[in-house]
RNA sequence: GGGCGCAUAGCUCAGCUGGGAGAGCAUCUGCCUUACAAGCAGAGGGUCACAGGUUCGAUCCCUGUUGUGCCUACCA
C-alpha cells in the first residue's frame, strides 16, 4: 500500500529549507569552476551590479537568466565557471555617499581630503557588497564565489593601468581641450552616453545686433542669451541672400559692445529662427566647430559650477537662470530685445543626477573611436558574435557608426586615478602602469593626474580582466573568450560595445560569443519601476514571502529576450501554486519511506498510460534541451510546465491510483507503478532544477538521500527506445472519451462521485477496454459491442470518431435537450466539412500541397463525415422516438 | 529628423523553418473525490489592428495605413 509521506509539510513551505539547501551547495562547492581539459568550458560573467545599493527585479531577472544557463550546461557536463563581482560605478556611488555624508553627518565633501573621503566611500562599499551578495545568493545563483571581483580591487587596477597605457602607447588616448559634456552638479566632465535628453518648454528671444557704422540691426535667434558675452561671431548661410552683403561686415555686441564679424556657414540653417546664428564656441558643440573652421576665438564666460565669469559686475558671479534673466531684462531696457516667443526643445540633463548639462571647453582625456569602432563592427558583421534577438545588431551598428570620441577623464575622487604623470619642471606628459616620481628627462618632480577614468573604462574590460588578465593565467586561457553575455538591452552602448572593441584591442579576441538581450521588468501597469514613483518591488520581499523558486519562475515565463516583461501578484501566485503542486506530488508520491531499488520496468510490463507518459516524458527532455541549446528559456519552462501539472499529475498519477490502492494488492504491478512515478518525478525534477533549484534539490534529497544533488546530476538525454507514438495516439482517443463523458455528466447533473454504466460500441474493443480509461471516467462497468450493433433508445449518446458511448441510466434526460446537443455538434462539423471540401476540390490544392498535408485533410474529412453520419441517424431515431411510451 | 519594436480571449502575454488559434489570471457551473481548495472537473469567450500583395494555403513573409511604445540625434 502507498501513504502519503506525513513527514513533508501539506503546503510547501520554501522559507524552511532554502537557506539550507545553498548552504549545503556552497559547502560542497558546486559553484566552484575548474580548469578541467577533459571538458568543455562554459564561462558567463555576470553584469557586476553597483555598489550603490540593493538589487531590483531587472537584476532578478538578468541573473535568473544566467543561473539558468550555467545550471543547465553544469548538469550536461560542461566545466562551468559563473564569475560573479561588483562595480565601483564612479559617480553613482560617489553621489549617494556625498549624500549619505550630508544628510547623517552634516558633513560636506568639499570640507574633506581625498583620502578621507575615499575612506567612507570604501565603508560604504564594503557595507553594501555585502547585502548585494546576500541578495544573490538568496536568489539561489550558482556563481563561483571563489573568484570573485570587484572593478576597484588591486587586482582590477593592475588590467585598468595595463590597457591605458596600451592604448596610450597606440595613440588611441590622447588629452585634448574640447567642448565637453559638463555637470555643474557633479562637476565632472560626462561622456555622450551619460547625458539624457528631457523636453524642455522655453524661450526663443530674437534680439538685434547692431551693424557697425550703421543703424541698421541684424537678428538673431537664441535660446540662450547669458552666452551673449561669449560670442566671437554671427554666421549666417552663404546661399541665404537676405544676409550676403553682410558677409565680412562687423556688429556690436548687445550690452557689451565688443565687436565680431559676420561670417558665412554651411552649417546654418535658413529657415531656422532668423537665419542668423550667434556664435559662442565655448559653450555649444555646433559652435565650436564652427569657431574651429573660422578661426574664431573661444571665450568662456561659464564656470564649472554652473555661474558667470571672466565678467564685469553686474554679471560676473551670477547664477545661469539668473543671469538670463537679468541679461534678457536689459536687453528689453536698451530696445535690443525684438520680440520673445515660446520654443520647446530638447536639453541635456545628467543620467545621474538630473541636472542641466552644461557644454564646456575642458582639457580632458579622450578615446579616439574611430579604428576601434571599425573593428568592432567587422566583428559583428561577420557574425563572430551572435546577438540575439538579432535586431539589436542594427542599434549596435547604427551607434558604432557615429560614435564619436570617447571622453573618459572624470573630476571625481572614487575610481581610477588616470595614470599619467606632469613633470612640474619642464612640463612633460607621462604615462606609466607604474606610478612615477621623477621626471626621466629632466629630473623635475612628477605629480599623478589628479582625474579618475568613467567607470565604463574599466567595465569594457571584465571579462578579460576578470579572469586574471594581463597575466596569461590558467583561467584566463581556459574560460576566455566566456560563452554568453546576458544583459538588458538598456546598456548596449554603455557597456556592450565597449567590452567588445576593448576586448578585439587587448586580448585579440571577441569577450564573448553571443550576447542574450532580455527586457525591463515593469509593473503591474506596464510602467518602469522606480523610487520616484514608489512601484519598485524589492525581489528580498518576494523571495521571503514567496521563494525565491516562485520569483524565478515568475521571472522568466512569459518572458522572450528583448522584450520588457510585467511583474504581478498574480503572477508569482501562479508560480507558488506550482510549486506547491510539485511538492504535493512529491509527498504523494511517499518518496523517503520506501527502501525499494529504483529498478527500470521490463517494457512488457507496462501499460498503455505507464508507455505514454515515459513517451510524453522522452519528448519533454528532447524539446526541453533544444529550447534551452537556443536560449528560448520561457518556452522551456511552459513546457515543463504543462508537463508536470497535465501530463503527470492530472492525467498519470490520477489513472494510476486504483493500481496503487488495489484491494488484493498484485506485487509486481503495484512496482511497476511505484518506479514509474518515481523514474517520472526524477527526470521532471532534472529538468526543472535549473529553473527552481531549491525545491527540486529538497525534493532530491528526499528521494535519494544518500546520492549527490541534484545540482550535479546527469542532464536527462532522449531515449529512442522510449518513443510509442501509438500508445500517444492511443490515450488521446481515451481522454477525448473521457473528457466527453465527464461533459456528458456535467450536461446531465450526473455528479462525478457516481459511478456509472457504460455501453460503447466501437472497432476499437481493445483500446477501450484499457483500465485507465475505466479509472478516469468513474466507471462501475464497460459492456463493448461492435460499432454497428443496435443501440438502446431513451439513453444518453456520445458521438465520436472512434466509438460511440452509451450511457444507461435512470437519470432523465430531456429529449430537446438531447436533440438541441447533437444539431450543436451537427453545425461545428458540417462547418469543418465545408472548409476541408473547399481545400480538397481546389485542383491547385491537390497538385501543389505536399502529400502528406493532403492525406491528413482527407482522413479528416473520412472522420468526419463518419461521425456525421452518427450523429444524423441518432438524431432521426430521438426525433422519431416518443418516450411517454416507456 | 533617423532607427527599432508592438497590435492575438475581458486582462497580461506565449505562439521558435507558412498547413488544425494557446497559457495564466478573470468569468460562469459543479465538487472538501483516498497528494494538493495554493486543489479537482466542466463551460463560455478571438474576423490574430486595417487594406493590399506573394502562395494551393498567411496570425506568421512583403508593401502601405492607423494606433502605440522605445532608442537615437538635435535647430541655434
Amino acid at each position: 500500500m502507498i501513504n502519503v509521506n506525513h513527514e513533508m509539510s501539506k503546503t510547501y513551505k520554501p522559507s524552511e529549507f532554502e537557506k539550507e539547501i545553498y548552504s549545503k551547495w556552497l559547502k560542497e562547492e558546486h559553484f566552484k569552476a575548474v580548469v578541467d581539459k577533459d571538458k568543455i568550458p562554459f564561462t558567463i560573467v555576470i553584469p557586476p551590479p553597483n555598489v550603490t545599493g540593493k538589487l531590483h527585479m531587472g537584476h532578478a531577472l538578468n541573473e535568473t537568466i544566467q543561473d539558468i544557463l550555467i545550471r543547465f550546461k553544469r548538469m550536461q557536463g560542461y566545466s562551468t565557471l559563473w564569475v560573479v563581482g561588483t562595480d565601483h560605478a564612479g559617480i553613482a556611488t560617489q553621489i549617494k555617499v556625498e549624500e549619505n555624508l550630508k544628510k547623517t553627518k552634516n558633513i560636506l565633501k568639499h570640507d574633506l581630503k581625498r583620502e578621507v573621503f575615499l575612506n567612507h566611500v570604501w565603508n560604504w562599499k564594503e557595507r553594501y557588497e555585502e547585502n548585494i551578495k546576500d541578495q544573490i545568493k538568496k536568489l539561489g545563483c550558482s556563481c563561483d564565489w571563489s573568484r570573485e571581483c570587484f572593478t576597484l580591487d588591486q587586482k582590477f587596477s593592475i588590467a585598468v593601468n595595463e590597457v591605458f597605457v596600451n592604448l596610450y602607447n597606440k595613440d588611441y588616448i590622447y588629452k585634448d581641450k574640447k567642448i565637453i559634456n559638463w555637470c555643474t552638479r557633479c562637476e565632472t566632465a560626462l561622456s555622450d552616453t551619460e547625458v539624457e535628453y528631457a523636453q524642455y518648454e522655453g524661450n526663443l528671444w530674437y534680439i538685434k545686433y547692431q551693424i557697425l557704422n550703421s543703424e541698421e540691426f541684424i537678428i538673431v535667434a537664441t535660446t540662450r542669451p547669458e552666452t551673449i558675452p561669449g560670442d566671437t561671431a554671427i554666421a549666417v548661410n552663404p546661399r541665404d541672400n537676405r544676409y550676403k552683403k553682410l558677409i565680412g561686415k562687423n556688429v556690436k555686441i548687445p550690452i557689451f559692445e565688443r565687436l565680431v564679424p559676420i561670417i558665412a556657414d554651411e552649417s546654418v540653417k535658413e529657415d531656422f529662427g532668423t537665419g542668423c546664428l550667434k556664435i559662442t564656441p565655448a559653450h555649444s558643440q555646433i559652435d565650436f566647430e564652427i569657431g574651429v573652421r573660422h578661426k574664431l576665438a573661444q571665450i568662456s564666460v561659464i564656470s564649472e559650477k554652473g555661474i558667470l565669469k571672466n565678467l564685469n559686475e553686474p554679471y560676473n558671479g551670477l547664477e545661469i537662470k539668473i543671469a538670463r534673466k537679468k541679461i534678457v531684462q536689459d536687453l528689453q531696457k536698451h530696445n535690443l530685445l525684438l520680440k520673445t516667443e515660446k520654443h520647446t526643445h530638447n536639453i541635456g540633463i545628467c543620467h545621474r543626477c538630473g541636472t542641466v548639462i552644461e557644454p564646456l571647453l575642458s582639457k580632458q582625456w579622450f578615446v579616439s573611436m574611430k579604428t576601434l569602432a571599425k573593428n568592432a563592427i567587422k566583428m559583428i558583421k561577420n557574425n563572430e558574435i551572435c546577438f540575439m534577438p538579432k535586431r539589436f545588431e542594427k542599434i549596435y551598428f547604427n551607434w558604432m557608426e557615429n560614435v564619436q570620441d570617447w571622453c573618459i577623464s572624470r573630476q571625481l575622487w572614487w575610481g581610477h586615478r588616470i595614470p599619467a604623470f606632469y613633470c612640474k619642471k619642464c612640463n612633460k606628459t607621462k604615462v606609466s602602469k607604474d606610478v612615477l616620481i621623477k621626471c626621466s628627462e629632466c629630473d623635475g618632480k612628477l605629480i599623478q593626474e589628479n582625474d579618475v577614468l568613467d567607470t565604463w573604462f574599466s567595465s569594457a574590460i571584465w571579462p578579460f580582466a576578470t579572469l586574471g588578465w594581463p597575466i596569461e593565467t590558467e583561467d584566463f586561457k581556459y574560460f576566455y573568450p566566456t560563452d554568453v553575455l546576458v544583459t538588458g538591452y538598456d546598456i548596449i552602448f554603455f557597456w556592450v560595445a565597449r567590452m567588445i572593441f576593448s576586448a578585439i584591442e587587448h586580448t585579440n579576441s571577441k569577450p564573448f560569443k553571443k550576447v542574450f538581450f532580455h527586457g525591463l521588468v515593469r509593473d503591474e501597469q506596464g510602467r518602469k519601476m522606480s523610487k520616484s514613483l514608489g512601484n519598485g518591488i524589492d525581489p528580498i520581499d518576494i523571495i521571503e514571502k514567496y521563494g525565491a523558486d516562485s520569483l524565478r519562475f515568475t521571472l522568466i515565463t512569459g518572458n522572450s529576450p528583448g522584450k520588457d516583461t510585467r511583474f504581478s501578484n498574480e503572477k508569482i501566485i501562479s508560480s507558488r501554486n506550482f510549486a506547491n503542486k510539485i511538492w504535493n506530488a512529491a509527498r504523494f508520491i511517499n518518496l523517503n519511506s520506501t527502501t525499494e531499488t529504483f529498478i527500470f520496468p521490463q517494457l512488457n510490463d507496462l501499460q498503455l498510460e505507464d508507455k505514454w507518459i515515459l513517451h510524453e516524458l522522452n519528448e519533454l527532455i528532447k524539446e526541453v534541451t533544444e529550447n534551452l541549446e537556443k536560449f528560448e528559456i520561457g518556452i522551456a519552462a511552459q513546457k515543463i510546465y504543462n508537463f508536470i501539472w497535465d501530463n503527470f499529475c492530472d492525467w498519470y498519477i490520477e489513472s494510476v491510483k486504483p493500481r496503487l490502492f488495489k484491494e488484493k494488492n498484485i506485487e509486481k504491478d503495484f512496482l511497476v507503478v511505484r518506479n514509474i512515478l518515481k523514474y517520472v518525478l526524477n527526470v521532471s525534477l532534472k529538468l526543472l532544477h535549473p529553473f527552481m533549484p531549491f525545491i527540486t534539490e529538497k525534493i532530491w534529497n528526499l528521494i535519494f538521500p544518500d546520492k549527490p544533488c541534484i545540482i550535479i546530476s546527469d542532464w536527462p538525454k532522449f531515449d529512442k527506445y522510449l518513443v510509442n507514438e501509438k500508445s500517444k495516439s492511443d490515450i488521446e482517443i481515451l481522454i477525448k472519451a473521457v473528457k466527453n463523458i465527464r461533459n456528458t455528466r456535467k450536461k446531465n447533473n450526473i455528479s462525478y462521485s457516481k459511478k456509472i454504466n457504460i455501453k460503447i460500441f466501437t472497432n476499437f474493443s481493445e483500446l477501450f477496454g484499457y483500465e485507465f480509461f475505466k479509472n478516469m471516467s468513474n466507471i462501475n462497468e464497460i459492456v463493448i459491442k461492435n460499432r454497428n450493433d443496435e443501440k438502446e433508445k431513451n439513453c444518453i449518446l456520445i458521438v465520436m470518431n472512434e466509438a460511440e458511448i452509451l450511457i444507461s441510466t435512470q437519470e432523465l434526460i430531456n429529449k430537446e435537450e438531447k436533440i438541441r446537443n447533437l444539431e450543436k455538434e451537427k453545425e461545428k462539423i458540417l462547418k469543418e466539412l465545408e472548409c476541408i471540401k473547399s481545400k480538397l476540390e481546389n485542383y491547385n490544392f491537390i497538385n501543389k500541397a505536399p502529400k502528406k498535408i493532403i492525406e491528413i485533410e482527407k482522413t479528416k474529412e473520412e472522420n468526419y463525415k463518419n461521425t456525421l453520419n452518427k450523429i444524423l441517424k441518432n438524431i432521426d431515431k430521438l426525433t422519431c422516438f416518443d418516450d411517454t411510451k416507456i
